[in-house]
DNA sequence: CTTACGGCCTGGGTGC
DNA sequence: TGCACCCAGGCCGTAA
């Protein structure tokens, strides 16, 4: 599940592979996660990838349009041109998506849904076996729009800003920092394991915290975040760089996935319970349940089992 | 207004 | 070998 460490490490390794090529022709699959398949059909192709970016848990891959009278532009005034060339193609990798560049020979991989062809021979490809990602292809007004929605990047706030924001919010600070409207680019992982190392239980209320304790996650959601993007990573499921390796953050997991084993402080069992709807890990010494707080255990109870209706994609935009 | 919660999408893994 | 079910992240509708 790539989280702003992962999408970080892709991110950088796309950078160094794909920055520069023109996309020559789309191939879709399935495009029930695409936004709109015919706006990447017409506009992707000729197109140039100028900048490849991390926006929380996104990647932009900057466009820019065939100019015509040779004025390629990576070449000249590039901030300018940054401004000028807003289309983009924003890709989510939701659980389970992977991106990376492939011999276009080379026979296309399971849940291959979209490959674009490069003017090096290669394929840039999209794989998604499960499709909770997304894909979009915008530009101008509406890439602004969208972009607005989300929050301060935790690598970037400062940390009165961040103080500010969770301090004035009665919601669990479990769920503020999944917020992507508040904080973007944070998700279970890395919400679970800054708490654990500022000590904060993920029940708290972001309002009942101390401007100290605030701070305290301020800094470990910053050191967390920039330690896994050096180790590129976290490999917990099956995410994979853009060179196919995998990262190796997830051996420095202090809380997440460690379900009854010993807390790396104080030896106390690790607990899961849900939070914010989520599974949440910590330890419970180190980070007391707040007063009066009832927590939701994992695996409560039978569930009454319903047919689902189906159907229902998400909606155009 | 803010927050909480359940359901929905999908398919790999698991356990019976 | 088969199969029911759990789970994941983001989003949405609804309730408090």
């Amino acid at each position: 599940m790539p989280e702003l460490p992962e999408v970080e490490t892709l991110a950088r390794g796309l950078r160094q592979t794909v920055l520069g090529r023109r996309i020559l022709s789309v191939t879709l699959g399935k495009t029930d996660f695409i936004d709109d398949p015919i706006a990447l059909e017409q506009h992707l192709p000729g197109r140039q990838i100028t900048a490849v970016e991390r926006y929380g848990k996104f990647m932009l891959l900057r466009l820019m349009p065939p100019t015509g009278v040779g004025t390629s532009g990576l070449a000249r005034n590039g901030e300018a041109d940054g401004k000028k060339t807003s289309e983009s193609l924003l890709v989510h990798l939701g659980m389970t998506g992977h991106i990376a560049p492939h011999p276009a020979a080379q026979p296309c991989a399971k849940h291959t849904h979209a490959c674009f062809l490069l003017d090096d021979g290669r394929e840039l490809r999209y794989m998604d076996a499960r499709r909770f990602g997304r894909m979009a292809y915008l530009a101008g007004e509406a890439l602004e729009e969208e972009l607005r929605g989300f929050g301060a990047d935790p690598l970037e706030v400062s940390a009165e800003e961040f103080v500010a924001r969770v301090r004035t919010r009665r919601a669990r600070v479990k769920a503020l920092l999944l917020d992507q409207g508040l904080l973007r680019g944070v998700g279970n992982i890395y919400a679970d394991e800054s708490l654990w190392r500022a000590k904060i239980h993920p029940a708290r209320l972001g309002a009942h915290l101390t401007r100290k304790q605030a701070g305290a996650l301020h800094r470990a959601l910053r050191t967390i975040l920039e330690k896994a993007i050096v180790m590129r990573g976290s490999s917990i499921s099956d995410f994979l760089d853009a060179e196919g390796e995998p990262g190796e953050y997830q051996r420095r997991h202090r809380a997440y996935g460690r379900e009854g084993k010993p807390c790396y402080r104080c030896g106390t069992q690790v607990r899961r319970a849900i939070v914010a709807g989520r599974s949440s890990y910590f330890c419970p010494r180190c980070q007391p349940v707040p007063r009066g707080s009832a927590l939701t255990l994992p695996l409560p109870k039978r569930k009454t089992k319903q047919r689902r209706n189906a159907i229902g994609r998400r909606g155009s935009g």
